[in-house]
DNA sequence: TCACCTTACACCTTTGAAGGGG
DNA sequence: ACCCCTTCAAAGGTGTAAGGTG
């Protein structure tokens, strides 16, 4: 078994300047995103980031929460969340990391968060913060209340979509641009592996204040089973050292406590206990204000089909070699989304790159949409007319009122033999290349390739 | 035996309805 | 009728512990 540090050390990916310059913000042409609590991600990152998923369904901690700006106010906007994997590896955990576990599962089917509030315009957007405070993540691939499908023991990162249009449905016809956050990645765990993460949670979720160790729930904790089984003995043991070494009384931070939250960022890192430190360093060094060609890094605007002028190479994003480091790789994945000029599309012109073939309803002040082209987006969202009605995650593979044209099977996830990857993509991802820029001759083509391919390998 | 998953549980926050007062 | 505030109960989000599964 090979650790994750070894792993790393062994790429030879990018220098990690190439993302050092990973913000809480990038801009994205016009359009920037900044990720709330930072500090909260990073401490959480710093120790290696696991997210519960259950089969009804567990809310994220910390959650993705957003803000947005450079939106046309006037316009109609739709933002979406989907889970990336990090990388083609299973992991487990073993004593204080995480290692690699062999190759991943296939992927479960493709799921998309919209956030309730879209459509909703520019304006709304940009007054506030955006909280997807409600995204499930689940492990049931046979769930059917939309939630998140992942699968446990496995990495992942959010990747946020930003989506110019009037409705669900208009969706296929317009640019959408998309955001990632180094620092919110995450390992999916059916129950927590590290004790530092399960008392970081106890500590910054509200809905775990009864796990405190000053709450009220001393009594409750001594009293239950007072016996537990080897195996748990194993974990208080490591707990209870955890508590001797960063626990006092006083130590738990609020969940808006900026000192408190920072002392404890620092008790994290003098530990130097990330099974992802080479990440961390890379991303604490993020602090520093960044130019904007950093910010670019992590951000990729998609135009879909691409126009000529988008043909980004994508290699470098998930094209990973099971010889590579996982978790450097997953760095190196990001850099997909990095500092290549040619690799960014330039923002198209919002008053004239977009068209909606079918309107949905007028828009007030939306600029009128000229399309140079059909873009389809039969791939990019696929769902049903209630979900539609009912903003909140898109199934990729329901049935689509406008992907008539094509049989649910193209949500199953083409296989590379069926679409074979470009020359200079791994077949892994192939598809991956397609919604970033391969142009297609139709709709109908078009509607063939999934929009969050990764899921579809 | 082991690693991982599922479930029930107690504790807690959040949410929204109901009621009262101005 | 409307608004604001408080109260309260229900709903639902937590991690834990124990048992189940392969």
């Amino acid at each position: 078994m090979q650790s994750i540090r070894e792993l790393k050390s062994n790429f030879s990916g990018p220098p990690p300047t190439a993302i050092t310059g990973a913000p809480d913000a990038y801009l994205q042409g016009n359009i920037r995103m900044t990720l709330e609590d930072p500090n909260l991600w990073r401490t959480f990152h710093e120790i290696g980031t696991e997210m519960i998923i259950t089969k009804p369904g567990r809310r994220m901690f910390p959650h993705c929460k957003v803000s947005l700006s450079g939106l046309i106010p006037c316009a109609k906007y739709i933002l979406l969340v989907d889970m990336v994997p990090e990388d083609a590896f299973r992991y487990k955990w073993n004593k204080d990391k995480w290692e690699v576990a062999g190759k991943a599962e296939p992927q479960p089917p493709c799921r998309t968060y919209v956030h309730p509030d879209s459509p909703a315009p520019g304006s709304h957007w940009m007054k506030q913060s955006i909280s997807f405070l409600k995204l499930k993540l689940t492990n049931n691939t046979l769930d059917q209340h939309g939630h998140i499908i992942l699968h446990s023991m496995h990495r992942y990162h959010p990747r946020f979509h930003v989506v110019q249009a009037d409705d669900l449905f208009s969706v296929r016809w317009s640019v959408f641009q998309m955001f990632t956050f180094p620092e919110t990645s995450f390992t999916a765990v059916t129950a927590y592996q590290n004790t530092k993460i399960t008392k970081l949670k106890i500590d910054h979720n509200p809905f775990a204040k009864g796990f405190r160790d000053e709450g009220t729930n001393k009594k409750r904790r001594a009293n239950k089973h007072p016996t537990c089984s080897d195996k748990r003995e194993k974990r208080t043991e490591i707990s209870n050292n955890d508590s001797k070494q960063d626990s006092s009384p006083g130590d738990c931070f609020s969940y808006d406590g900026d000192d408190q939250s920072k002392r404890k960022e620092e008790d994290v890192k003098e530990e130097r206990y990330s099974p992802w430190g080479a990440e961390r360093e890379q991303i604490m060094r993020t602090d520093s204000p960044v130019c904007v060609d950093a910010r670019d890094m992590y951000s990729n605007e998609q135009l879909v089909p691409a126009p000529a002028s988008f043909q980004a190479c994508r290699v470098q994003e998930y094209g990973k070699s099971p010889s590579s480091s996982p978790s450097s790789v997953s760095r190196s994945g990001r850099n997909s989304f990095g500092p290549r000029a040619p690799d960014v599309a330039t923002v198209p012109d919002h008053q004239s790159s977009k068209s909606r073939v079918h309107e949905a309803g007028p828009s007030h002040c939306a600029p009128q949409h000229h399309l140079p082209g059909p873009q389809d987006y039969t791939g990019v969202l696929n769902m049903t007319m209630s979900q539609a009605s009912k903003p909140g995650v898109i199934g990729h593979h329901i049935y689509s009122p406008y992907g008539s044209e094509q049989p649910l099977g193209q949500w199953g996830g083409p296989g590379p033999a069926q679409y074979p990857p470009p020359p200079h993509l791994t077949a892994d991802y192939s598809s991956q290349a397609v919604h970033h820029g391969y142009h297609h001759g139709n709709v109908a083509e078009w509607s063939q390739y999934p929009l969050f391919s990764y899921s579809c390998w």
